[in-house]
Parts: structure tokens; sequence; C-alpha cells
DNA sequence: GTCTATACTACGATAGAC
DNA sequence: GTCTATCGTAGTATAGAC
């Protein structure tokens, strides 16, 4: 296996899926077409298709890269050695993602509701993300709050989940509303309140 | 006007967009065709394109009623004298919907990242869920809180935005993750809690 | 690996009879 | 108003040259 070739093989990918993400910002997954994302790429279709076997994996890979983003952003934050409170994660996730993003991520849902590979990558990204900031809850719940173990473990487990609702709710309020910065500090401000 | 007729004409766009509502449900928006939805409603082609302009049309109106009647809902619910907490309003909202309703519910908000009528749907009835809510846990802070007219007003539009984005964080969990009656019970009463 | 050109299909929308 | 039949197009994927 040639070292080279591989690296330049994960160029060219990026660079379609990149592509593809404008192209989905723009006209979203189901409008886009193949040709629109060669273009935006300045590759031609053969190209594309020796990179990628269908369209539909090409939306699964866009959204499955933005997905670990986020995964992978998050994991990063909670393993500094900061210790934030559950308030600040809340603020850090919100900050974390732009209108752009927010906009494929719900694309992304709704194709998820309908095509079962997409659906398990959702689920799959979002429950690590929910198991991540519930560990790390648990952590502070117990070094910060001073909780005994096993109640801080089940307290964490109910914390994690709402905050990801609200997180989830901050995506469609993002991708959806043109709510103004301002209007947007006193939601997080707010929900950090309830969740400090 | 003929009154007969219209209602008869009322009658058919209902079947259409009954039809169209079980088709979204299996394949999504993009994935069916207008020869699914003559199908599934037992109509032809020519018949639908009397009926709405385009397929464009038939997505935005199923839209527009599966919002309608959980807007609708809502101000019935919050209509009664009962005068419910807002925890009481969250455990109603979770209750109203399908799972079938959120799926659809998600694909609307992917197809309104791109579509500005979309778009304006969504937001026009999600303000107005909002709204209506501020407005009962403004009656209720005064009420049952006691709290003074001025800080219930500015509390409850706070809470009132807290509430939908949990509200929306709920949709997703209820549309994509196959999770129990149990877990949703715990979700639910958790965040209740975090409102009482 | 990448391009151009194209085969094939599926879909949205309409025409015209009834 | 509703149906059947169909037109035109847009789009996915592939074939074959380089």
């Amino acid at each position: 296996m040639p070292k080279l070739s591989q690296a330049r093989q994960e160029l060219r990918r990026q660079q379609i899926l990149q592509a593809a993400m404008r192209c989905f910002v723009r006209n979203g997954m189901g409008r886009t077409s193949v040709a629109d994302i060669t273009a935006e790429s300045g590759l031609s279709a053969g190209s594309i298709y020796t990179h990628f076997a269908s369209k539909a994996e090409i939306v699964q890979a866009t959204a499955q890269d933005l997905l670990e983003r986020r995964l992978t952003a998050l994991a990063g934050f909670v393993g500094e050695a900061r210790l934030p409170s559950p308030a600040q994660l809340l603020r850090h996730l919100a900050d974390g993602i732009s209108r752009d993003e927010a906009r494929v991520g719900l694309q992304a849902w709704g194709e998820a509701t309908t095509d079962p590979v997409m659906c398990g990558n959702v689920v799959a990204t979002t429950d690590g993300m929910r198991d991540a900031i519930a560990a790390h809850c648990e952590v502070w719940l117990v070094a910060v709050k001073g909780h005994e173990a096993s109640v801080a473990r089940s307290r964490a487990a109910g914390l994690a989940a709402q905050l990801m609702a609200v997180y989830q709710g901050l995506i469609v309020r993002k991708a959806l509303f043109g709510t103004t910065d301002a209007a947007d500090e006193t939601f997080i401000a707010d929900a950090a309140d309830r969740f400090a």
C-alpha cells in the first residue's frame, strides 16, 4: 500500500466533501445533484465516482464528518484540566457550531428519518456526545458539588440527556431563526443558569 | 360560490395531504414522488394537480397542517381552566406528538433550511407556540408562584424559550432514537422537575 | 486517476378525452 | 373534476479515451 497515494486519496475525499457541504448549505441534500458537486469541487463526475460509490454515500460521509467534528470538539473540551461546569459545557457546545453546520445538521436529521445508515450515524454520534457529557458531569458533581459517587452517576445521566435536548433545540434555533447574538446569549445564559 | 363544492374540495385536499403524510413517513419528502402520492391516495396525477400547483406545494401544505395541529392542540390545552404548571405543559407537549409526526417534523426542519416558504411557516408556528407558552407561564407565575407582574413577564419569556428547546430536543429523540416509554418518562419527569 | 460523453431511468407536469 | 397517456427534462451512474 503506497502511503502517499492514500494521503492523496484522503485529500480528494475532503475536497469532495467540503464542496458537497457548501452545496448542501445552499440547496439542501435533496436538491443538490452530483453535477452540482462536480462543479463546486472542480472535479468531474468520473473522478467523484471513483471515491464514492453513490450520491447517498457522499451525503452520509458529509454528515458523518460534521457529526464527528462536533464529537471530537466536545471530547477535547472536557478533556482539558479546567473541569468546566455543565453551564460552561453548554455554552461551549453552543459556540462551537456555525449556522451552516446547524443547517446541514438539520438536513441530516431529516434524512435520518428514512435512511437507516444515516440514522445509525446520528444516533451513535449523539449517544457518544451524551455519554461524554454524562461522564464529565459525574466527575464535576463529585469534585465540585461534593455528591456521593452513586448519586452523582445517576444524576449525571439525566443531566446529560437534558443538556443534549437543549443543545438540539439550540441547533434548530441557530439554523432556522434569524436570532441576534444578544438574544442567543440571553437564551444560553438562561439555560446555563438552569443547569448551574 | 357553491358551499358543497368547497367542502368537497377540502375533503380531496385532506385526502391528498394524508396520503402524502403516509408517504413522507415511509420514504421522506425528498424521495417521495408524485406517483407515490397518487398511488397512496387512490387519485390520479391529473386530479392532484388541480388541487395543488406543484409537489413543493403539497410538501409545504402537509408540513403546515402538521405544525398547525400542534399549535392548535397547545392553544386548547392552555385555554382550559386548569392552569397547568410549566412541567405539566411540557408533559402534554411530549405526549401530544406521535413518532410519525416527529419524523415528518424533522423532515420539515431539514427542508426549511433551504426552502424560504417552509422556513417561514416553521418559524411562524414555532413562535406562535412559544408565545402561547410564554403567555401561559406569565399567568402561572403570577397566580401560583406569586411573582410580581413585571418580573413574571420577563421570566416567562425566558422560560418559554427553554421549554421550546427541550420540546424540540424531544422531537429529535422521538423521531430518531428507539427509546423506551420508561426512558422517555424519566426524561420528561427530569425536565419537568427542572422547570417546576 | 481523471476526463468527456452518454446511456438509462425516473420524475414533474401537462394535454386531451370523458 | 378526474382519468390515461405522454412529453420533456433532470439526474445518477457508467463507458471508454487519455
